[in-house]
RNA sequence: GGGCGGGUGGCGAAGAGGCUAACGCUGUGGUCUGCAAAAUCACCAUUCACCGGUUCGAAUCCGGUCCCGCCCUCCA
């Protein structure tokens, strides 16, 4: 298996530092605001990396930090006239509303700054012991000159960056270049107790701190944005190694951008799309397959025509496992192969190999899908001309069918939703009166009264006056039960060739977001954004 | 200015020396169907920014040119 180690430039074969383990540590967020997409990038493409290692068999331990001691976060909450560590704890929780609603599986630890202080104090205190920071009145500054390899990662010489004019002159520090360890608390700032008086951390030492207390002194991969390679990367490096004397990371992995009409989507620019606005116009699981559709180190140029591509390709997988479910029902009958059942097999394990091999491509989440593709065309036709009443055929599309879902779960990218949402059970019971009141000017009393009676029966009670009809329930009947009263009725309708009715049902559920689709053996119905 | 990465059909996106340039979306035609949808089958790049070179053979390697993005400052 390859990763595209940043360090080297290069793709490398994973060794990780104990068999069938890896460590692996991913840059959070700092939780000053809502996430926008740029930043869910890195959560699905990591939480992928992650699903996949264990689906090939390692035991995984992740790490994924927030920080919540910030510049940023403590400007947010004077501005907000509240407590910074109040603000981002609040932000934190937001931070898992998206996450969660992603797939995204927690780290296995979550550490905070605010919890870490008296590590950082610590590991800052040996670097000043060794040499490789020094203080300033309550300020302690990493001496980069002192750190051989610095800028390893980024590819820059030191000279480079002693020369280059766009350092933060700080006529304290001895070098442009040196990087704050330890800021000296201003008034109402959040600080803590320490050796050099009250302060707070720098940026980049919780992240070698808290990497190596959770993980050992060399972690097998770290991940984040493409954007943190300098400083951010480059700094937890020189305070890690320096502390250490240890190799840091084996294998560091970078995400590339998001941008919005080719230019970089960010904060500044102001064309940043905040993930909770996205998510309540697209399911997650479209979202999440728009970011691994494209390889994850390319850029990636997002605008509202890219999800509804996204949600039309994954629809094709969906479906897919709607007519397996279909196809198979519940009976685990156990038969023999055909013929053609084999084949079914013998192609789709194949199919899953190769899926294997394009992950173990540095993650080539794009050429997996492709056979995820073929493998979905593979399953229909298989379908289309086999006949479900045989037990071989179920049997052949059952198991072909598991390793199909098995692969889409690797990827995350179906995610059940919860059918009961209380806007499509008002939107059904309003088309159900619709449809009594249509029965009603057409005589059809029979209809009419029946379906108060199945109302009635659901605990949903209509009241007829004279602006019209409206229904009341204290407890929400299923949506379930709700479409399938309707969608018997249609069936009713068709089998007397009142196609009119039939019509106007599906007309009208498809104006509301439900899809019906007739087939030979009755009929589905699905959302028509899912 | 320095450091990365990139330009592939109408669109998105894989491929990194040699099988018909994956896959998805869109479009066209056929099958199925009360109609619709879904599914299915077929078709849709002699060509991979441009110009040279290496090679029996180049989207893929080398040199040059033109564009584009990112980083060098907080940023995923």
């Amino acid at each position: 298996m390859k990763i595209y180690n940043t360090l080297s430039g290069k793709k490398e074969e994973l060794q990780t530092l104990k068999p069938h383990r890896v460590n692996m540590y991913v840059c959070g967020p700092t939780t000053y605001n809502l996430i926008h997409l740029g930043n869910a990038r890195p959560l699905v493409v990591f939480d992928t990396v992650r699903r996949y290692l264990k689906h090939r068999g390692y035991e995984v331990t992740y790490i994924q930090n927030f920080t919540d001691v910030d510049d940023k976060i403590i400007k947010r909450a004077w501005e907000e006239q509240t407590d910074p560590l109040e603000l981002a704890s609040h932000y934190i929780e937001e931070y898992f509303i998206d996450a969660d609603a992603l797939g995204i599986d927690r780290a296995d630890i979550h550490p905070r700054v605010s919890q870490h202080i008296e590590d950082i104090i610590a590991t800052i205190t040996g670097l000043m012991e060794k040499g490789y920071a020094y203080e300033v009145d309550g300020n302690i500054y990493y001496r980069v000159r002192a750190f051989a390899d610095y800028g390893k990662l980024s590819g820059r010489s030191v000279e480079e960056m002693f020369s280059g004019a766009r350092v933060e002159v700080d006529e304290r520090k001895e070098e442009p270049a040196d990087f704050a360890l330890w800021k000296k608390a201003k008034p109402n700032e959040p600080s803590w107790h320490s050796p050099w008086g009250e302060g707070r951390p720098g940026w980049h030492i919780e992240c070698s701190v808290m990497a190596t207390k959770y993980l050992g002194e060399t972690i097998d991969i770290h991940g984040g944005g493409a954007d943190l390679i300098f400083p951010h990367h480059e700094n937890e490096i020189a305070q890690a190694e320096a502390y250490t004397g240890q190799p840091f990371v084996k294998y560091w992995m970078h995400n590339g951008f998001i941008t919005v009409n080719s230019e970089k989507m960010s904060k500044s620019l102001g064309n940043f799309f905040v993930l909770r606005d996205i998510l309540a116009k697209y399911p997650a699981d479209v979202i999440r397959y728009y970011l691994i559709a494209t390889h994850y180190r390319s850029p990636l140029d997002f605008d509202d025509s890219k999800l509804e591509e996204a949600r039309k390709a994954l629809g094709r997988l969906k479906t897919t496992l709607t007519l397996t479910r279909e196809f198979v029902d519940d009976e685990p009958e156990i038969t023999e192969l055909t013929v053609a059942g084999k084949a079914l097999l013998e192609k789709t394990h194949e199919l899953e190999q190769k899926f294997n091999e394009a992950m173990d491509d540095d993650f080539n989440t794009a050429m997996a899908m492709g056979f995820l593709f073929e493998l979905s065309r593979l399953l229909n036709s298989f379908m289309a001309d086999q006949d479900r009443r045989e037990p071989a055929a179920r049997t052949a599309v059952k198991n072909a069918a598991e390793i199909f879902m098995e692969l889409l779960s690797v990827l995350g990218i179906i995610i059940e939703r919860d059918t009961n949402d209380e806007q499509y059970v008002n939107l059904l019971l309003k088309l159900l009166l619709d449809l009594r009141n249509l029965a009603r000017q057409e005589k059809d009393y029979a209809l009419s009264d029946a379906v108060r009676d199945r109302l009635n029966g659901l605990n949903v009670k209509v009241e007829d006056n004279p602006e019209g009809s409206r229904f009341r329930y204290e407890v929400s009947p299923a949506v379930d039960e709700l479409l399938e009263y309707i969608l018997a009725i249609r069936q009713e309708s068709k089998a007397q060739r009142q196609y009119a009715r039939a019509d106007w049902i599906r007309d009208n559920l498809q104006e509301n977001g439900i899809i019906l689709e007739d087939t030979r053996e009755g009929v589905r119905w699905k959302f028509a954004d899912a």
